[in-house]
DNA sequence: TGCTTATGAATGATTATGATTGATTTTGGA
DNA sequence: TCCAAAATCAATCATAATCATTCATAAGCA
């Protein structure tokens, strides 16, 4: 069975099941359990599936995802170390882009008791902004469910009303050939401007990111200061002939 | 049974009988106890149930916001009835305009099943329209805090790219000579924009707001269909010199 | 031939699961 | 009210399933 045919195959399955088993499909097609997986990489990077531990469902029909409210954070203890730093880098009176995303949402805590105006694109920071009595403004847009993220040509457009002093965001992986980058396209565009719009930009990212590479580019190392935790000296190194590179500590 | 295909059953049987037990879930999934149990916490931190002791009940839904609650309590079954109403007109495939407030919130869980875009300006209801997987843009601006509504010029400026189908206002009072009022002019600015951009506007007041004037007008009276509750009859007529009046029935 | 791409098998890591334990909460009777 | 039994709970552990990654081979193509 050729590749395209097996990508159809899934897909017309998955149309049918709604939600299929990847030893299902290696029964079906009698492939091996290998290409299958490589098959559902490539069809979820195409949004036409998402993948769930075992198998995939449809896409967006994805009724028990994590929501925007979902309290369980990952790596939470590295997040709020590298959220201290960046918070740190703020000054009375900056203007201030957060992108939408856990480790920026980290930071708003430490932001408190700063004179500040913030931005952003995340639903959940502005109502954790709004709480702790910063002035801050919604880019607004579509908003991409789940996430929380506000994206599209809406989003693009608002933020160009704006200029940051300091900007921070938060990237699925960075890379030292490839830079930074995320799944979303959409997204990426928009990490892409606001960092364009500001003076200083701040990329905030786990050592779990590290030498990861996302589908979508959002811009070269050498265009943000790197702020992550723990990673290899070696890859320290190699980082730091590209780009500033700042190292939280608990 | 996947993980996720287990989560999304544990939900629809959640929402069909609003209260489970675990002991049910178990029988039900042939997964064991240990898991089922995992299930319910992770839904939990999600949001998208409560756990109570034997079983998980759906999340209380307008008890956790203390601030909106207080004024969503208020008149309660009134502008339930109104939303009702209001959630009746709006057709398959329409842009919806929902003002920010109370009433307006109270329309979106009668709209789950429409297929439309929705636009609305304010915080809550975002969250709202996007748990009920209801496409959602946001005005975005300055965000007015405590009552979650976003304001001024970036508000003026994104509400111009869009065009409305339907459009449902708040006000503070409405009054035969003096229109439709609200007590911040901002707001007001915003509310009279989104009107002028759709094709029919729909203003929803409950009785308690009849012969109310606050400092900002936002139009006339005839500029918008009326929807109200219970108003006495001598009132009606006057109003209806003036516009349209639909009233919700319990 | 040389080059790229697709495949399958093997690996070690990660995640999900079920059973067990002892603690906590509820229930129902004195 | 109080107490004890029953039910439910969180925490832990070992096991099983699933996962990403790597490597070697096979297939397609100039």
């Amino acid at each position: 069975m050729l590749t395209n045919e097996r990508h159809e195959f899934i897909l017309n399955l998955l149309e049918q099941k709604q939600t299929i088993k990847i030893q299902d499909i290696v029964d079906l097609t009698e492939a091996s359990e290998s290409t299958i997986r490589r098959d559902l990489t490539v069809l979820e990077n195409r949004n036409q599936l998402e993948r769930v531990f075992g198998g995939a469902v449809l896409p967006g029909r994805n009724l028990s995802e994590p929501t925007i409210k979902d309290k369980s954070a990952r790596n939470l203890e590295e997040k709020d170390s590298i959220a201290k730093l960046a918070a740190s880098l703020v000054q009375d009176g900056d203007s201030v882009y957060l992108d939408a995303g856990t480790t920026t949402f980290q930071m708003i805590r430490y932001l408190r008791d700063k004179n500040i105006v913030a931005v952003t694109n995340g639903l959940t920071l502005v109502e954790e902004l709004n709480e702790h009595g910063i002035t801050v403004y919604l880019t607004g847009g579509l908003l991409k469910p789940r996430t929380g993220a506000f994206i599209g040509a809406q989003t693009i457009q608002s933020l160009k009303n704006y200029r940051f002093d300091v900007c921070f965001l938060g990237v699925n992986g960075f890379h030292p050939e490839m830079g930074y980058t995320t799944p979303d396209p959409e997204e990426a565009a928009v990490k892409r401007l606001a960092s364009s719009l500001a003076s200083e930009s701040y990329v905030l990212a786990d050592h779990s990111k590290a030498d990861k590479i996302s589908f979508a580019k959002i811009m070269e190392l050498g265009d943000a200061v790197l702020i992550t935790d723990s990673i290899s000296t070696e890859l320290r190194e190699t980082l730091e002939k590209k780009t500033t590179v700042k190292v939280g500590t608990r």
